[in-house]
This record gives structure tokens, sequence and C-alpha cells, in this order.
RNA sequence: GGUCGCGUGGCCGAGUGGCUAGGCAGAGGUCUGCAAAACCUUGUACAGCAGUUCGAAUCUGCUCGCGACCUCCA
């Protein structure tokens, strides 16, 4: 496998560069997890989602690729100032259990999500409660390099200090003053310094739920930190990719930024990578705003925005159709039709394997693939690539009339295109195909469709038409050729 | 208000200074006992105005509209 010319967009600089690993050919990928103290809600699983596109075509490239996404199940709190619960503790109160209880209800159900949309497991999960001794220490590294005090059990990140010597509103291209100006005001009884500063250690009130000893007292850590700690203890000070969805960059990302310069001395990640919004009806899908829909909900149509449920395949095929770095806006009518592109794709498929091979060739897939290749390395843009999917579908369903043709050669180069490009790196599966009795529905089938073809012969059509209606009933479509029938699932 | 982005044919959604994106839906055709599928053909598209250019939907400016971030959220 040649290691293809890959070009991605960093936000750090705002414009598309040129990938090179650090230390080729390994790859350090950081991607900030879910926060579990609540189902996960369809704007996450887009990111993720995203990420894991990037992941596997990173893994088809030839890349060592060490994949980290976070389990945030501490020190997350509820509003905006850096008081008062978390939000686990917050919801252990709700429902009467043991914060942990929330954390592990949630992880399961996350991973369920995103077992069924497909994704690659990543290489480490590591959470937030497992790595407090880390996140100690680097706010201890925080405070020796002078960018942190302590205020009654509470550390905070001095901003306006660190803004001295780093450009701390880079990621988001903003300039300090700005920053300071459009803040609000430092209330009365505020223990920060300035208006920028973040809670680094939370001091914990003697009822809170989750609280850790540390060189501050009883508290747990803010939410930023743990990023900043685990990225560095398993992919170290330095590493090249760090993901995110676009509404993380202003306040979570660059505070990791911060922190980790401020500790290691080092700009802490080489491309910064941010997935667009998710939006219904044109606005942001949003836990606070309530347009939004849980996963299950999509999946079965219970809910009042879904006509209908869809299928976790044709969401994901609906997400890669358009780029990561494009908002994606559900709707029913946006939804079906992708439904139908994929259940197009995946017949496409079948088809190609019961493709008969001829002598001569009249189709170039050496050009599709390298247009596959050409589009993916654009900054992932994997809606062209698909374009070029769907040409591949059309030369297959060509030769399958007899419009265009195939040699065996044609035939396994388009097999193996599509093992590349829609299952390993789209991370599209057939699940309409799926399920443990299908060696026996594909035998019960064959006979199904031979008795309906020996009436067809006798021009019994009352039989051949009834066959094919109730057949249809249940769910299974029959499609007529010259050769013959073939049945698929709805 | 500040930062950033967007406005593409009925819908979704790519894209490049001159060459077909693609999917869904629609129309016509081929095939078929019929239907479905598939294939072929096909439609008014690039918010508006002005400018740069031999040529712009693609570059520049302005206008209008929309969105995101600036406050917890991927």
């Amino acid at each position: 496998m040649t290691i293809q010319p890959l070009i991605i967009y960093n936000t750090l600089t705002r414009q598309k560069e040129k990938f090179e690993p650090i230390n080729p050919p390994f790859v350090g990928m950081y991607v900030c997890g879910p926060t579990v103290y609540n189902d996960v809600h369809l704007g996450n699983c887009r990111t993720f989602i995203s990420f894991d596109m990037i992941y596997r075509y990173l893994l088809h490239l030839g890349y060592k690729v060490r994949y980290v996404r976070n389990i945030t199940d501490a020190g997350h709190l509820e509003g905006d100032r850096d008081e008062g619960d978390d939000k686990f503790s917050k919801k252990a109160r709700l429902e009467q259990v043991e914060p942990m209880e929330i954390v592990q209800k949630y992880t399961l159900g996350f991973h369920d999500v995103m077992r069924a949309f497909n994704t690659l497991p990543p290489s480490i999960e590591p959470t937030a409660t497992g790595h407090i001794i880390e996140q100690i220490e680097m706010i201890k590294e925080i405070l020796n390099n002078g960018y942190a005090y302590e205020v009654n059990g509470t550390v905070y990140f001095d901003v306006e200090k660190y803004s001295k010597e780093f450009n701390y509103g880079q990621l988001t291209n903003r300039l300090l003053e700005d920053l300071i100006a459009n803040t609000r005001e430092l209330g009365g009884q505020d223990e920060k310094h300035g208006r920028l500063d973040f809670a680094l250690w939370i001091k914990a009130k003697p009822e809170h739920l989750m609280q850790w000893p540390s060189p501050w007292g009883m508290g747990f850590p803010g939410w930023h930190i743990e990023c900043s700690a685990m990225s560095t203890k398993y992919l170290g000070q330095t590493f090249d990719i760090h993901g995110g969805g676009m509404d993380l960059a202003a306040t979570h990302h660059t505070n990791e930024v911060a922190q980790s310069q401020a500790c290691n001395h080092t700009q802490p990640v080489k491309y910064w990578m941010h997935t667009n919004m998710l939006t219904v009806n044109g606005t942001r899908m949003s836990k606070s705003a309530g347009n939004g829909f849980l996963p299950g909900e999509l999946f079965t149509g219970n809910h009042p925005l879904l006509e209908k449920g869809y299928a976790p395949m044709a969401v994901r095929f609906f997400m890669m159709q358009t780029h990561y770095r494009s908002t994606l806006d559900f709707s029913n009518e946006a939804l079906q039709a992708a439904e139908k592109g994929f259940q197009r794709m995946m017949a496409g498929i079948k088809v190609l394997h019961s493709l008969k091979p001829s002598g001569t060739s009249t189709v170039d897939l050496k050009t599709i693939r390298q247009k596959c290749y050409d589009a993916m390395n654009d900054d992932f843009n994997s809606s062209v690539m698909m374009a070029q999917l769907f040409e591949l579908m059309r030369i297959i369903n060509s030769t399958n009339d007899g419009k265009e043709k195939m040699t065996q050669a044609d035939i396994d180069e388009a097999k193996s295109m599509v093992q590349h490009f829609v299952f390993d790196i789209l991370g599209l599966k057939d699940d309409s195909s799926g399920g443990n009795d299908n060696g026996l529905l594909d035998g019960v089938m064959q006979l199904v469709l031979e008795i309906r073809n020996e009436a067809k012969a006798k021009k019994d059509f009352t039989v051949s038409d009834k066959i094919r209606n109730s057949l249809n009933q249940i769910g299974i479509t029959v499609k007529d050729s010259k050769d013959g029938s073939t049945w698929d699932k709805a």
C-alpha cells in the first residue's frame, strides 16, 4: 500500500495542509468523547462517525494509528460558573443512584449506539476518573510554572498571565481584548482574578458525591484538564491529530492548548480537526435547545419529528454524503433519499457478486479508484468519493444488463474497491442480509422463486403474482430479469 | 457587537476560473405477461448588484438573508 498524499484542513492555521505525521508510520489521534451523564445525542454521533471514517482511512493508508477517545465521567459542571454540582452528581441525586451507576449506564448505552453505527472502537478509551492522579500532577506542574493560582482549595488557570507569552485565542482567531470584552463581568464573590480564568481543580463541598484528595484538599478536576492529561499520557506532549466538534474549539480546546503549553511548553497538537454541527430544520440540534432526538428514536421513528424509523446504516450513509466540515441538516425527506441511495448501492454490490466475466473489457476501474483516493486525500471528501462509487454501481448494473463488459480481473478489482471504499473506509455494511438464518432463508427463497418461475413459464400469472405480492407484504422484493429472478429484503 | 462560515436546479449535497458531481424526486424511452429493478435520455442551478478577466457559480467589493461560536453541549 503506497502512502497517498493526504491533505487535512487544520483549524489552527485555517488552511489545508499536507499531512505529515510526527513519527511515521505512527499516528496519534485524540478525539473528545462523550460526557456520560445522559443518552448520547445524535450530534455527538456525527462527530464520532466522522472521526471513525477518518480513523478508517488512516488505517487503510497503512498508518499505525493510536486512536484515543475519552469518556468524561467526572468534573463536568452544570453551569458556566466554576461552582455547583457536576453533571453526574446531579443526575445521581435525581435517579437516586451512585454517580458511577450513571456513568456505567450511559457508557454502555453509548457503546451500543456506536456499535449500531458500525464504528470501530478506539485504541484506548480512558476515563477522567481513572486519571485523577495524572490530572493532579499536571495541575501541580502548571502551578509550578506560574500559570495558575489557588484560592480556597480551588485552582484556576491564569489566562492573562499566559497570554503574555502565548496566543490564547489562536484556535478560533480571536484577540484577547475581544475575548475579555465579550465575557461576562465577574460576580462580587467570584474568586477568579480574571474573567477568562477557568478552573483546573474545584473544591468539593462536603456533601458532594464525587471527590478526591489533592494537595488543595478534597475536590474534583475541571472539565478541560482531563483531555490534556490523558492525551499527554497516551500520545505524548505533541501528537498528530486532535479532533472534536466545532463547538468545542472556542472554549474546551482553547483551554486544552493553554494547559498543555503551560505544562509542557509545547504546542500539544499538530493538526486540529473540527467537525461541523448537525442541524434540524436549519437550527443546531443541541441538548439545551430540545430540538433533538436520540439515536434510538431515530432508528425506531418514535419521535414527533420523524415520519418513520431509519436504519443505522442509512443514517451513516446520509452522514457520509456530506463533508465533515459542512453542517448537516436532518429532515425526513433527506433521510429517505439517503435510505434509497444506500439501498441502491447495496443492491449494486449484490449484483457485482453475481456478475459473469467476459473475455474483453469496456470499463476503466483504475481511474475510478484513483478518483476515490483523490477525493479522500482532499481532506476526507467522502461526498465526492461516493459520487465515484455510484459511477461504479452504474458500471456494474450496466454490465449486468449486457451494456458493458467486465473481465474476471475487472470484477475482482470492483470487489476490491467495494471492500476498501464502501466497507473499510465509509464503514458501511449490508445489514439487510444479516442474521443467522440467512443460509436457510436463501435456500427457501431459491425454492420459492423456482416455483414461481415454473408458474410463469406456464403463463400461470395468478400463481406467480400471488407469490410476488405475498413476499412483498412480508418485506421481500422480487426482481425479474432475463436470466431469472432475484430477491431482496426491503 | 466581535470571530467564523454559509446562501447551488423540486429536496439533499459536492465542486473547480473555461470541461457531467452524485443521491432522491419528476418527465420520456428500453426491457417485461404485468409490476419492480436496471439501463438510456432529459429539465429552469449557482441569493442580488457592481467589478477584475478573453471567460466567473468559482476571484474582489457592496447589499440582502441564514447559521455557528463568543455561556453547558460533538
